[in-house]
DNA sequence: GAGTGGTCTAGACCACCAC
DNA sequence: TGGTGGTCTAGACCACTCG
């Protein structure tokens, strides 16, 4: 374990547990850099981690604040799959594979996936079942040639857990949009909608390999009224 | 102008008129430092911000790759200004201010806000006309004590440019939370919303100060089909 | 003026990747 | 094996805040 990785799990523990209390100042980065007997540099390399997860706020002169931090107010942002949302969320729910297939990307799907024309895909369609109603139905494609032996027992309990820790494929970066769609057919179909709903939320994704690579690209639609985005956003200076 | 901010700006550029190509690498860190006359580390701060910022892919043992970066796909994530969306957007878009009051604040009023009760907080809401239809209501509260002189002219230009630019404030972080609301009797008022919609995209933040004063809340009410969220999310490493 | 964080340097060593 | 980025150090100076 890195240095300043140590650091800043001990600060993280600290904060959360209370023993730097919200809105209590740290201790200065001299300090710091004494106690855990490492330079001010790596000291400071954990606390703009601390700052970019919005747990502490920086003044120049002054120090570092302690910013209050329920921890359910963060769980839809960035780049998480959904097994690992559930996780860190504490609630449960069951996964239903719809479809897994194997298709050639057609000109169509190319102009939606950004995937190359006639590559081969995997194709998963799941629906996620949270207190007792399908909610949210997830469609995934893969790049073939990346995905490897992904398997439908895989697309039943997490496949970012067979990509990332078996294949030990690099997940970078995604790109992801949200609107509110029409419902389809098929939503009304496969999810627990009300009958008066007419759109759902849609979550578009295009995610990448550290070796910039397209390798997924995933819809996820969920029912409007269970639907949160939540997110900690700093000002940009300039 | 510091010499990091210098080095991010100068690649910002040549990444955009594509001196340095999409897929492209860059030169390296040495090579850097080297051509700007600075330290390994200073350029690594520059190459840190551009890595955030989605331009480009740090790989170990490699180099650091141009990533595509299609301007338009950044529009409101982060911690923006209506006023600045719009600029950096390129739309026109018309504001009307429908109330500009002062008002102490109640129970109630405190909890959603957050803003302690029994002080004095500015009441704006405005509606935005964007392409000759009213799609979007903004209301905010204000903590009068922070926001001054803020008056009506300000709520018809904009209201950060004030803040910040007059009397100085350091707006430094915001919370937010996107959800799926029941459009109410004053959405249907005041927006030009199709007869057949239920519902309204709510966009709520909480926005605080350097000095972790809560400063200002808002809530941004869309018309559902003119909705447009996008995100750029890395896969967080643990 | 004393203490804080912000910037910058020069140099070292390590971990990763390609040839 | 050589080049790349990742971590870490010790030290310097600057900019900001407060008493």
């Amino acid at each position: 374990m890195k240095k300043y990785e140590i650091i800043l799990q001990d600060l993280e523990r600290k904060i959360f547990d209370d023993s730097y209390p919200v809105n209590e100042m740290l201790p200065s980065e001299n300090e710091l850099a004494e106690q855990y007997e490492a330079s001010r540099s790596t000291v400071r390399q954990a606390l703009k981690i601390l700052e970019e997860n919005g747990l502490i706020q920086r003044r120049h002169g002054l120090g570092s604040i302690v910013i209050s931090h329920e921890k359910l107010l963060f769980p839809i942002s960035g780049l998480t799959s959904y097994k690992e949302l559930q996780a860190s969320m504490g609630f449960t729910s069951e996964t239903e594979v719809i479809i897994f297939g194997e298709l050639e990307v057609t000109a169509e799907l190319a102009k939606i996936t950004g995937f190359p024309e006639n590559e081969l895909a995997l194709h998963i369609l799941r629906r996620r079942k949270v207190d007792g109603k399908f909610s949210i139905l997830d469609r995934d494609f893969f790049l073939k040639r990346e995905a490897g032996m992904l398997d439908i027992n895989h697309a039943k309990a997490s496949t970012y857990e067979y990509l990332e820790g078996v294949l030990g494929l690099d997940i970078a970066y995604a790109k992801k949009e949200i609107t509110i769609d029409f419902a389809s057919e098929e939503d009304f179909d496969l999810l627990d909608l009300n009958p008066s709903d007419r759109h759902v939320v849609s979550v578009k994704s295009h995610v990448y390999l550290a070796d910039n690579t397209l390798f997924q690209y995933t819809e996820s639609r969920h029912q409007v009224d269970r639907f949160r985005f939540t997110e900690f956003a700093r000002r940009q200076k300039r």
